[in-house]
RNA sequence: GCGCUCGUAGCUCAACUGGAUAGAGCAUCUGCCUUCUAAGCAGGCGGUUGAAGGUUCGAGUCCUUCCGGGCGCGCCA
């Protein structure tokens, strides 16, 4: 039952604390944003980082230097922003905290962002935007996201299913999480380099093979190479002949005898066109030229063993070689070692990646390379990392992040599968979505056409599914649960798409072209002012998930953005409502539409005009 | 045995990475459709954040111990 890396389980031992993070960072620099610290830009930019650098250059004027933390205010009546950094600055400089927060206001420079700014508690500052600032910030006719100005270039590696078998549930949370946060970088502006490393090398392949050539079967299905698979490991683990005749194969393939080679090269393309059908069906920005699979990386892998070689990091043990590191040491003195060759000579899982982060630091000459896999294999990565570090295949410059995820749940909370045991196929998923979803719509809206309801119920009951991944926090563990992603309430995509088919239809009724609305949205009323202060945030909310790779927040930011709109919606009238009032809550709706159209289209979820 | 990880309202999840009175949805109860889609809105009820200590001006968040769940521990990926 071995998968690539969406779900393929692995070791994991720790010995410092970076692995606790969710994030793990393998100790390279940290990202920073961009500078930038003039408000009077049109268009979008990131308020909160505005904000901080003003704060930071009053309280450096005051002799310290400290990060202002600012955040979102904790409750709406201490205005939009709080800047929580003067309490620990004022600790640091052995202060009075209110004092010195006081003093940071005399010298803050902050007049056209903020109405007001006041020291609250033990030294909060209090911050509440102008209006004029929000206005300046909801320009129809500025485009909603700001390019970075520094940008990167960022390997995005997720989904890599094994070719060996038919995608299935453990693969979905890589490829919509890594597909989220491949888009959000690609919006800011950085070179996003996605890389589909699947699994089609290796022993399961001799399995097949050798199966497959035993058997004398020869259909081309891929239900057919799901049942060989399943046949063959049966085989595999009881008959030592076939194994030995597996391994066998493995050998001919990698030294490329031709008969293997061909037959093998036909499992490949069966099950790749399958699971191109799948990213197509699922709005997953994957395409074929996005693989680079494990095969790929044969000829490299010699290499790799050499290069640890001359630099003396390989040591044999029982036959095999090595990369004893001692911050990997135990506490009872022997030290876990990445195995870079076995015994007889094949290569492994970890020789693999190592090639593949030579590869990504050199060729592709990457900043960032971000792993989407399953936390179980948080080990093998912070071992492949420092490996990869002590041999210099990636430099100082080169971030290496694992983005790990938790495992997906059936609602009993055991481990999601069949009624039967068997894994969910991810088409058998997608279909029953689609099924669900149909019914809904045919319940809440029988008027819209046969054509019309198969579109929504294809947006929302696969928005469904993707959405519910979306929207919680990746690194937990979660429950699959239909009723409650097609509940249709709450934090769901269906009350997402509903707010945007709301504004749509809005704009029917009163027969306005949206795009020719231009101009500012200018908050009066405290709708609307709620409403402004939301859409004001979509571009500092791209920036934290392009740095911390979680997309939830950026789902949280959605709902937010849906609730303040509906507020809005029921508080102002909008068609009925006259001449510039009307004019300004159109504008309103339509900058509304437009961040929530793309907020979803970074997040792969495609809008329905109408529900 | 060693290690990683999680434990927040009856349920599913948040809490911007140490900040102010821990927030949402579901469920339940109460209102609101001849007025822009009620797949909606307004409100009520619901918490010793697994337990106990500790650090701190300040802890759901950090440290220690314990309890409980999940996962991983050299030639599979």
């Amino acid at each position: 039952m071995k998968t690539k890396r969406a779900c393929a389980p692995k070791t994991s031992r720790r010995f410092d604390k970076a692995l606790s993070q969710a994030t793990l960072f393998d100790g390279a620099t940290p990202i920073q944003g961009e500078g930038g610290t003039s408000s009077n830009r049109i268009g979008p930019m990131n308020v909160k980082r505005l904000l901080s650098a003003r704060i930071e250059a009053a309280l450096k004027d005051c002799g310290v230097e400290a990060p202002a933390l600012v955040k979102i205010a904790s409750r709406p009546e201490y205005g939009h922003y709080q800047a929580d950094g003067v309490m620990a600055a004022a600790k640091t400089a052995k202060a009075n905290p209110r004092q010195l927060a006081t003093e940071v206001i005399d010298h803050l420079d902050a007049a056209d962002i903020a109405e007001a700014v006041a020291v609250a508690g033990p030294g909060f500052l209090n911050i509440r935007l102008r209006d004029q600032f929000l206005a300046g910030k909801l320009n129809l006719e500025a485009p909603l996201i700001d390019k970075a100005t520094h940008p990167q270039t960022v390997v995005v590696d997720y989904s890599c299913p094994n070719l060996a078998k038919e995608m299935h549930v453990g693969h979905l949370r890589s490829t919509i999480i890594g597909d989220a946060v491949a888009r959000i970088l690609e919006a800011l502006g950085h070179q996003v380099i996605r890389q589909n490393h699947v699994g089609d090398w290796g022993t399961q392949f001799g399995m097949l093979l050798a199966h497959f050539d035993d058997g004398g079967a020869d259909s081309d299905s891929l239900g057919d190479l799901e049942a060989y698979y399943r046949m063959a490991k049966v085989r595999f683990d009881a008959e030592p002949d076939f194994q030995a005749a597996s391994r066998a194969m493995v050998v001919a393939l990698q030294a490329g005898e031709t008969g293997a080679r061909a037959r093998w090269r036909r499992f490949i393309r069966i099950s790749l066109d399958h699971c191109q059908a799948l990213y197509e069906r699922l709005g997953a920005s994957l395409g074929p030229g996005d693989v680079m699979a494990e095969s790929a990386y044969n000829d490299a892998l010699p290499g790799v063993i050499e290069a640890l070689e001359r630099q003396g990091l390989l040591t044999e043990s029982d036959g095999a070689r090595c990369v004893f590191l001692p911050q990997f040491r135990r506490k009872d003195g022997g030290i876990t070692p990445l195995i870079a060759q076995k015994s007889d000579g094949a290569y492994l899982y970890a020789t693999t990646d190592l090639a593949a982060i030579r590869h990504r630091a050199q060729a592709l000459a990457a900043d960032r390379v971000l792993y989407f896999t399953d936390s179980r294999q948080a080990f093998h990565f912070k071992q492949v990392f420092a490996v990869a570090r002590q041999a210099g295949f990636a430099g100082t410059g080169l971030n290496l992040e694992h983005m790990p995820f938790g495992a997906m749940l059936g609602k009993d909370g055991k481990p999601f599968k069949t009624r039967e045991g068997g894994v969910i196929k991810l088409t058998a998923l997608l279909d029953e979505a689609e099924v669900r979803a149909m019914r809904l719509v045919r319940e809440k809206n029988p008027r819209l056409d046969a054509e019309e309801q198969a579109k929504v119920a294809r947006a929302v009951g696969i928005g469904a599914v993707k959405y519910a991944d979306l929207s919680k926090n990746r690194t937990s563990d979660y429950l699959f649960d239909w009723e409650q992603m097609l509940a249709f309430e709450g934090n769901t995509a269906p009350y997402l798409l509903y707010a945007y088919a709301r504004i749509q239809s809005l704009f029917r009724r009163g027969g306005v072209d949206p795009e020719s609305l231009g101009g500012k949205a200018q908050p009066s009323a405290d709708a609307e002012r709620d409403l402004a202060f939301v859409l004001v945030r979509l571009q500092e909310m791209l920036e934290q998930v392009a740095e911390d790779g979680y997309p939830h927040s950026l789902s949280a930011y959605l709902y937010d953005l849906a609730t303040k709109f509906t507020r809005f919606y029921e508080q102002c009238p909008i068609l009925a409502a006259e001449g510039g009032e009307r004019a300004n809550r159109l504008r309103f709706a339509q900058q509304t539409a437009r961040t929530l159209e793309a907020g979803l289209g970074l997040l792969g979820l495609e809008t329905v005009p109408r529900m």
